[in-house]
DNA sequence: ACGCGAAGTCAACGGTTGTTGAATTCGGCG
DNA sequence: CGCCGAATTCAACAACCGTTGACTTCGCGT
């Protein structure tokens, strides 16, 4: 079986099919120990195809990082001055997790390889600062932009982490509704509340009306 | 340099200063790019002494994993009833991380490692899921308590990935009062608020009064 | 029909890794 | 003082890794 030389047309394109199992690998076990071989396994091809495709692993590893989805697209036309910004936005990112393993898998890349490999861990600060930044700057508030919208990425990062990668108990098999009216407040303030420290003065997030 | 044998006595406990540097190469660069040889060079030592100390690589991640402090006596004798609980619990957390180099970088080895090795994968699930569900029981509200307790866990986790591993910018460099300033809220709003759904009435989340 | 380049395979290389077993040196106990 | 065991080192092994270069086979344009 195997036989040498150009396969018979036919089949999907094999450049793919290779980057589909690099995704899976990576986001099963990480970088290291997604060897080349195993991923050339798993697509059904030889272990110098790989390389062939994508010059080098790192190369590999940074088509596989692309992000799957548009955040600005999935967060347009929000509606900065309604009370209900936080829940729409937890809403819209949590529906788009839980309806997409192709989207939960190059989250679970970018966590996993984020934090060894260097060329990774740039693409997750950059998920966390400034990708969220721009996307949300025009419905946060102006004061504080910047903490503002790392506030925001770390918690929804945290949620992830703990939601659809490490899957912990009470926090994977919640239903979406669950969370979202949970987060949908702390979004709401870290977006627009005030974030002066309480004790000098009063402070209320509003969740509802 | 260097000779065999034992070493004259004096110099301090061997086994301790080979158990720091693989704590500090296992933050640094996660589990499988701390190579033995990389850790015993940096303790002075041969590679052969440290798998003659621990066993196993392996066993070696679970003894460097140990937490370096109680989470229930860093969080003892809080007062469940006061509106400043969630500040409380953001303070003394933060104050503890930035005060703690030792500190970080356990955390860091449990987020760098807990990301791909299922040995310490485990380790994250209990101390985000178990652990601070124990710690937070009596004075979180009794409705929910699993899941206020991996909301609180996630947001802590996901602040600590961004302030102390990844290190983002407008999350790291921010003075502590900020930063508790505006997790506080939250941290009270997931321990004692109403988590159900904003449009099925009215909640809010004081922050202070 | 035919050849050129792309797609795919094979075998091998040099390097690194975790781990092991024998050899060596020293501290401490009798 | 002499010796036993613990502490430390050395050298080596087998496995595996990423990467390379030569080779083969097919699709397609002319």
């Amino acid at each position: 079986m195997a036989r040498r030389g150009r396969r018979p047309a036919g089949q999907g394109d094999t450049r793919e099919s290779v980057l589909r199992a690099a995704r899976e690998l990576f986001a099963e076990v990480g970088f290291d120990r997604a060897t080349i071989r195993a991923i050339a396994a798993r697509a059904e091809v030889d272990p110098a195809l790989v390389l062939h495709w994508f010059g080098t692993k790192d190369d590999l590893l940074a088509a596989a990082l692309e992000l799957p989805v548009d955040p600005s697209r999935i967060l347009a036309g929000l509606d900065a001055e309604s009370h209900l910004l936080g829940v729409e936005v937890a809403r819209r990112v949590l529906l788009t997790f839980d309806a997409s393993p192709e989207v939960r898998t190059r989250m679970a890349i970018l966590l996993r390889t984020g934090l060894g490999h260097e060329h990774a861990a740039e693409a997750l600060r950059d998920l966390i600062g400034r990708t969220v930044l721009t996307t949300l700057s025009d419905v946060a508030r102006p004061d504080d932009r910047e903490l503002r919208a790392t506030l925001v990425s770390s918690q929804m990062v945290g949620l992830m982490l703990g939601r659809y990668v490490l899957q912990v108990p009470g926090l994977a098999d919640a239903p979406v509704d669950q969370v979202v009216a949970a987060v949908g407040p702390v979004l709401q303030h870290y977006l627009r509340g005030d974030l002066r420290l309480p004790s000098a003065g009063t402070s209320r997030i509003r969740t509802a009306r």
